[in-house]
RNA sequence: GGCCCGUUGGUCAAGCGGUUAAGACUCCGGCCUCUCACGCCGGCGACGGGAGUUCGAUUCUCCCACGGGUCACCA
């Protein structure tokens, strides 16, 4: 059995979707798990949509995800060139060997033709397929007009009648009758090959054993079978892949905002979750583990497990994956990707950034949520004293204002302001109230963070924020409530 | 419209003729707790419809509905 091989073979867009990635994580899986060659080519003969930097975007992104290709543009291989601007030059001779086996014709059809039979096709009510005007021309008659110098395409001789079946190692065999099939143009009338006749041609040429790509070649895949007997090559092993779509009705697209790589990155994503969940949309595990690292994928991944029917992109779920990731992170390691977000709301520069991140980590979900839970540490939010009142607390205007002003003389005279300094000092108080927690530490945090709800408590938080601060913004809480 | 493919809770999905129809996310309770979150425990919630085949269909067949894909000298 030959090795396995498999390629990604992406356009130059500048943007890599997620269903591509996706498309190219499956191809990797693939091979790696027969330990086999993860091949990269970049199709970029649509000169009209090239982007400037657009390799580069594939080759970072999947470098930063960890699918290392074996051979490519960038580190070469024994099949090269791997991007097809550079092979242009070599199509036309498989066309005219097609010719010759009388697989392939001449066509000398202009674009007036054309129209006008699709125009005439159109009046009435039928779809448009070329009428084969050019397959039975005689020898002679293509040679004069090659001669005389007559622009011309080449195009495949389909069968006209019969039927053709495909495997795809999900869909199992898909027939179709030959008459659906056009006489496809496989070189243009500039010389150069179609995208259909280009890959097939390269996916021989590479070698390439399984065809990982996005269900919307399956419609196509009858016409490359027929390419593939034509020239009498092996045909590949064909996995064809379901979108990953927005909603029941449209495809995750560009103007969604998640359906690139860079955009989940810059919602706070991490790489690796991002890969886990686009790995599981479309595709379930054996066991009731969620949770995957590549190196782990390689060894789980089954592509029975692949879902026939497109999959809807779930951002809740993709946050909840992330989450479980963050969970997971190093303290420092968390550390390191928080600071940044914690930075952006806490500019003062006396806090304890790295305790402030040990307190977040739990409580993360994508990192562009950090900003917004620790911009009270600055300054104090605007706050209405309903805040105080809490009915699992027990607290109301009365009792927080008490309760502040109990704390006050407390705070005034710790001098030891750490955790377990502030501690002790706050519950000493509340034994010798003989209160519940809650009566002196609700009104506390609300005092000091504006808020209900923040990354530790009352004792943290005063922590946090030093003593002065925490003096001022007691003061201004029970102003407050008196006022 | 023709052709191809698909359809299990809100979402991802397991299931491959006999199951109390998994699990995850969401949501809702409870516990923990100075809040929230985490964690733990529990709960709500599904086989698109109709005919067959069969002792028995979520599983097999057909029809319908719905959804997707595709019908270029684009890739």
């Amino acid at each position: 059995m030959n090795k396995v091989r498999t390629r990604f073979a992406p356009s130059p867009t500048g943007y890599m979707h997620i269903g591509n990635l996706r498309t190219a994580l499956f191809a990797y899986l693939i091979a790696k798990q027969q330990g086999g060659d993860f091949i990269l080519r970049i199709e970029d003969t649509d000169q009209g949509r090239y982007v400037e930097g657009a390799t580069e975007v594939i080759y970072k992104t999947l470098k930063d995800v960890g699918l290392n290709w074996d051979e490519g543009p960038d580190i070469g291989g024994p099949v090269g060139p791997y991007i097809q601007s550079e092979r242009m030059g070599m199509f036309k001779k498989y066309a005219e060997e097609l010719v010759e086996k009388g697989e392939a014709y001449y066509c000398f059809c202009d674009k007036e033709r054309l129209d006008g039979l699709k125009a005439e096709l159109e009046a009435q009510g039928k779809t448009y397929s070329y009428d084969r005007h050019c397959r039975d021309l005689s020898k002679e008659e293509v040679k004069a007009k090659l001669d005389a110098g007559t622009p011309y395409v080449i195009r495949q001789k389909m069968p006209t009648e019969g039927q053709v079946t495909f495997h795809d190692e999900l869909y199992g065999d898909i027939t179709v009758d030959c008459a659906e099939l056009e006489d496809q143009i496989l070189i243009k009338t500039d010389g150069m090959p179609t995208y259909n006749f280009a890959n097939v041609v390269d996916d021989h040429l590479m070698g390439i054993t399984h065809v990982v790509r996005g269900n919307e070649y399956l419609s196509s895949a009858p016409k490359y079978e027929l390419l593939y007997k034509a020239f009498g090559w092996e045909v590949p092993t064909y996995i064809h892949v379901e979108h990953i779509m927005k909603d029941k009705q449209h495809k995750l697209s560009k103007r969604d905002g998640d359906a690139s790589f860079q955009d989940l990155m810059d919602k706070g994503y991490l790489k690796e979750a991002v890969l886990n969940y686009i790995a599981l949309l479309g595709w379930a595990p054996k066991g009731e583990n969620e949770i995957y690292s590549l190196d782990e994928l390689v060894n789980e991944f089954d592509i029975h497990g692949l879902s026939k029917a497109p999959a809807i992109f779930d951002p809740l779920k993709m946050k909840a994956i992330n989450a479980k990731y963050i969970k997971a992170l190093e303290p420092e390691k968390f550390a390191e990707y928080a600071v940044p977000y914690i930075k952006q709301s806490v500019k003062r520069t006396d806090v304890d950034v790295k305790y402030i991140a040990s307190l977040l980590q739990a409580r993360t979900e994508v990192f562009t949520d950090i900003p917004e839970m620790v911009d009270f540490i600055d300054s104090l939010p605007e706050y209405d004293n309903e805040m105080y009142c809490h009915k699992k607390m027990k607290t109301n205007l009365e009792n927080s204002l008490q309760a502040l002003k109990d704390v006050l003389p407390v705070m005034q005279a710790l001098d030891d302001w750490s955790i377990d300094g502030i501690h002790n000092a706050l519950f000493g108080l509340i034994e010798k109230l003989g209160v519940k927690n809650g009566i002196i530490l609700w009104p506390l945090r609300v005092a000091l963070s504006g808020k209900q709800s923040t990354p530790g408590g009352g004792v943290e938080i005063a922590y946090i924020i030093g003593k002065d601060d925490t003096l001022a913004r007691i003061n201004k809480g029970i102003e407050k409530l008196q006022a």
